[in-house]
DNA sequence: TCTCGCATGTAACGTGTTACATGATTCC
DNA sequence: GGAATCATGTAACACGTTACATGCGAGA
């Protein structure tokens, strides 16, 4: 499955030029697949080239020409087969986790930045959605599924973030000990953070 | 970020193969990155390369030859550079969640069996790591982040693939009556299924 | 004027996966 | 006898990202 599925995908339901199926991807899929127009567009092309898809230009006045693309029999068939395998696993990256796991090697104040900024990324997530119309059942139990899991994400970083940011500060207050500084005003900065 | 920085991050808690960093890698970051032999091993020649590990070989007997690297003063030093930069946002595909998007296309028990295995595999997950023990506060942090995902996500594929499987079984019946055949035992079978 | 939205595409680059190749030991 | 674990690596292939290249119109 790649980006070639997904184009068919919505091809399957109604003509679309590459443009729009980058926003269609964007508004839809956003937050369990990308897809850049450098993978679009030769994915396009390479569907036209087995006839899973025509394509059509059409000239506009002010703009510039658009490919209107649809899928063709041989191409929903295709796409059936391919929706057919079993899904393989989720593939997750999350840059965060790993720098979550290292954080001893950074100092306070960037990790609560780290946080901060991956919490306000969540909470957006979950701002966007909520204006987002549901169209169909596949749709919303999509979208459901998202606003799910970037609810728990958020209410587990809400809770459960002192882990981490109570570890380095333990670590900077010995730093600033080992080095004749003065820890003192560390702990309470800390509550306030959390008060 | 990439393989390289993993294995810089798992190195710099003690000397490793490459064989013991895949497991260690499997255990700990399995959820939010994966990495197979064919980038550990190039990421640990690059490093070789750049000295920010250095490699001994040392011969056992009755086993191949072990290769055991350690991280050097400038691959700490790399390590806290690249955790430093602000991680990029998560990196999420989810082939499960495209063949729920396009639910449509398939048959009512096919999607029972791959809404099945994907709970089966979000279960097993939560059951593994209970049996794993925890290490250090990133390592606790960053596993009960995965126990709070994967549970929101068992939670609400529990509560509602009913969103789906119900639509896919009235698209179904309605199949069956223009072609002919009985839906009468259909809707039967589905209040059994989630009784 | 300048940025944004519409609109299409390519080329270089990086990165990762898969399959292949090898080989001994231990446990069932 | 066969599978699993320990152990290392390469090569071909697939795939995607990023930056680059082009260009008009509308609105601030």
């Amino acid at each position: 499955m790649d980006t070639k599925t997904l184009c068919l995908g919505v091809l399957s339901r109604g003509e679309a030029s590459g443009y729009e199926i980058k926003r269609h991807l964007e508004e839809y899929f956003r937050h369990f697949f990308q897809a850049s127009y450098g993978s679009i567009y030769p994915a396009l092309a390479h569907l036209t080239d087995d006839a899973l898809v025509t394509c059509e230009s059409r000239s506009q006045e002010k703009r510039p020409d658009k490919k209107v693309y649809r899928i063709t029999a041989q191409g929903r068939l295709a796409l059936v087969k391919d929706l057919f395998n079993p899904p393989g696993a989720d593939k997750i990256r999350s840059e965060f986790l790993v720098t979550m796991l290292f954080f001893e090697l950074l100092p306070l104040a960037h990790l609560n930045r780290v946080i901060d900024d991956y919490l306000t990324a969540n909470r957006d997530f979950l701002a966007s959605v909520e204006d987002c119309p549901v169209t169909d059942p596949g749709h919303e139990f999509v979208t459901g599924f998202g606003r799910a899991v970037h609810g728990a994400i958020v209410d587990y970083l809400e809770d459960n973030r002192h882990l981490v940011e109570g570890a380095a500060l333990t670590a900077q207050a010995r730093g600033l000990v080992e080095s004749g500084g003065l820890p003192a005003r560390a702990p309470q900065e800390v509550e306030d953070r959390h008060a």
